[in-house]
DNA sequence: CCATCACAAAGACACCTGTCCTTTCCGCAG
DNA sequence: CTGCGGAAAGGACAGGTGTCTTTGTGATGG
């Protein structure tokens, strides 16, 4: 039961009278879970699945800022801050979440000691995490990004042979580079023997030098 | 008397109990506050002046973080994630805060619904800040990021028309360059007589320029 | 006054990266 | 099979940026 799912991730247990205005939500890879400058309509628990975290820029760039695995926590800063939706959220394989209503949250959660440092760590962690990942974004090269999304990729995908390439314009927006450049570091690494290029598939040989590259950073 | 600028800022009144442990702890311009590594001690509620916070890279580097003004609370990230204390925190010039020592924290403060707001809304600013400069830092140039620095300072400084530029290498490693890249910048910029150098200090000709070139970026 | 030293500024170079354009490849209609 | 259109890959180029080295300048001590 999902319940217990919840429990057991975010070791906290509702009140009654908050259970029975709970609802599951759930979402297929691509799907899009929040999108930015929409309202927030409550707050989503991640129980299954993962899903990414990006933005879009000034330039209408797209740009990836993080892979959350359970427990995550999803419509916190938009609930407290009463904003908009700062940033997309989509499904990177199938989705549950556990969803509380807006109204659920205000009538009987905003106040509820427990559930609040829930949610006080859950932000605390996402801002820890984003100070690091913030560091890393603006001193690593592309290459490096590239290798890092590799990385967080092998931890996601189920086949950890063979990498599918979303289409490669979408994998350079999300990391913030150009299909172009891509393309040049591809070959390089082909060049390397560190990969192999099939049509839309790409196959890591070595991953140690994938590693290597990717400087220990992690989208994640 | 402090209590009640603090009142005013974070709008909460503290119990009794508190008040007799609080502290004022004041530190002068570029007087380090927190550092990197350190075990956190308490709360710092900013009620005078303005700090930045920079990071340490991996290269050794330094990464200038933002800038903070009232509100703003130090120490809640590594109070609720329990961590050794994640990035430095300068004053930027004389900087009064209201400390709350660790155990004071834990012994009245931790569950008290109204203080766990105050927390959990600075904690989402934080976050929906970081979130926002992520993204700007990840695709703006230098000459942007420089130009971005000296519009942020032109707020804290007394003097506007002047900037005391620390050592060139200070600004460098805090925007996460180096200093012969920001001497092409400068000269670059004397060239087109938007700035003069005259030694130590720097003046700025023509702030519209430099608000053009930072492109709306700020480090608050 | 000169020698020395330290540091700031600038020159030279290489690499990373984006833009623009050309080439190649592939599928499909005739 | 041929020719066409669109997408992917790659070539050429320019600008941004870091590193290393050289030059310039000002302070200090003899």
């Amino acid at each position: 039961m999902d319940l217990e799912k919840f429990a057991q991730h975010y070791l906290y247990k509702f009140p009654n009278e908050v259970i029975k205005e709970l609802q599951l939500k759930t979402y297929q890879r691509n799907e899009s879970i929040l999108k930015t400058g929409n309202e927030i309509d409550g707050l989503y628990f991640l129980i299954e699945g993962q899903y990414y975290v990006s933005s879009i820029e000034i330039t209408g760039r797209e740009l990836l800022l993080r892979y959350c695995k359970k427990p995550a926590i999803l419509g916190d800063i938009e609930l407290i801050e009463r904003c908009i939706i700062q940033s997309n959220c989509i499904a990177a394989e199938t989705c549950e979440f556990l969803f509380i209503p807006l109204h659920t949250y205000k009538k009987y959660l905003q106040y509820d000691a427990d559930f609040t440092q829930l949610i006080l760590k859950g932000l605390a962690y996402k801002l820890k995490t984003c100070t690091i990942s913030s560091r890393v974004n603006a001193l690593s090269s592309v290459a490096t990004r590239l290798a890092a999304y590799y990385c967080t990729l092998e931890s996601v995908e189920t086949s950890s042979e063979y990498i599918e390439t979303r289409t490669l314009n979408e994998v350079a927006s999300l990391i913030g580079t150009t299909k172009r450049h891509l393309n040049r570091i591809l070959k390089k690494w082909s060049e390397e023997e560190i990969i192999v290029r099939n049509g839309d598939t790409l196959q890591i040989l070595n991953w140690e030098r994938i590693k290597q590259y990717s400087n220990d950073v992690r989208f994640e």
